[in-house]
DNA sequence: TTATATGCAAAAGCTTTGCATGGGT
DNA sequence: ACCCATGCAAAGCTTTTGCATATAA
């Protein structure tokens, strides 16, 4: 969706790489691109191969994955099922998900007043936040 | 902590059990008594079987408690890890989570204003709610 | 008696890791 | 030249499953 977006991130991933003191091979280089292109919501390790096709291999997948999830460019989460799923971390733009249980599909949505009640609740708790997730099922009514 | 809960959701499950037609063997016995015991948040399936000793197995333990969720005895979800975490399903008294992210710790927590937006949010998104969840991160401050 | 519950051990699926090789800087 | 990145294959962990046996109803 988001053109700009992506490349905005893309840059920054380059540079944040590189200036962490890793080098760029073919496979990392592959990855990000793709992540960039189709990992802004919910994507797995396995679906991020499958596009990456002869580019990458397991190693090289879950290794920059770690990578990228250490810098904070990208977030982990598990769904029920067990298996992991990233999407790039995006400071300004960040959403949570709506589960259809009718379809299995995940939708992601934002809502500024969930944001500031989670604020409040983190104020309540007495700790600074760091993060935050949000997931809410639902069939369409 | 609430004994009385406990002793509760112990006899729901076993009636629930019962009626569904499903038998009471001793692995499933004591698994839900040491669920009733020590399931208030966030255990493992490892956990459990540690705590029941030469009572289970690994079959039974992950058998029952699939069997424990499909009756919405049990809440599953699992942690950044990726490790399934079990807890008993409470409807009168639900919570989330803050995970301390100095200590790895988890701690529920529930607040009023939370659930009214989110059962905001799902009405603005043309949902009927079936269940969310929340965790929080953040270090003590 | 008869279907279900259980335990063991093997299998399955996702993820991590050791090691030799290739490639960036 | 040096060290990091990569790929393969093996190993590790969690979870699931097949099958023979034990047991509840």
């Amino acid at each position: 969706m988001d053109e700009a977006l992506r490349a905005r991130w893309l840059e920054h991933a380059h540079r944040t790489l590189s200036s962490s003191g890793r080098r760029a091979g073919a496979a990392r280089t592959a990855i990000i691109q793709v992540l960039a292109r189709d990992g802004q919501c919910l994507l797995t390790a396995q679906e991020l191969l499958d596009r990456l096709g002869p580019r990458g291999s397991y190693s090289s997948v879950y290794r920059s994955l770690d990578e990228l999830c250490s810098l904070g460019l990208l977030h982990r989460m598990s769904g029920r099922d067990g298996v992991a799923r990233y999407e790039i971390a995006d400071p300004d733009r960040h959403h949570h998900h709506l589960i259809d249980e009718t379809s299995g599909t995940a939708h992601p949505f934002n809502d500024d007043e969930l944001e500031r009640v989670i604020a409040a609740v983190a104020v309540r708790l007495g700790v600074t936040l760091t993060g935050h997730d949000v997931v809410i099922r639902g069939r369409p009514s």
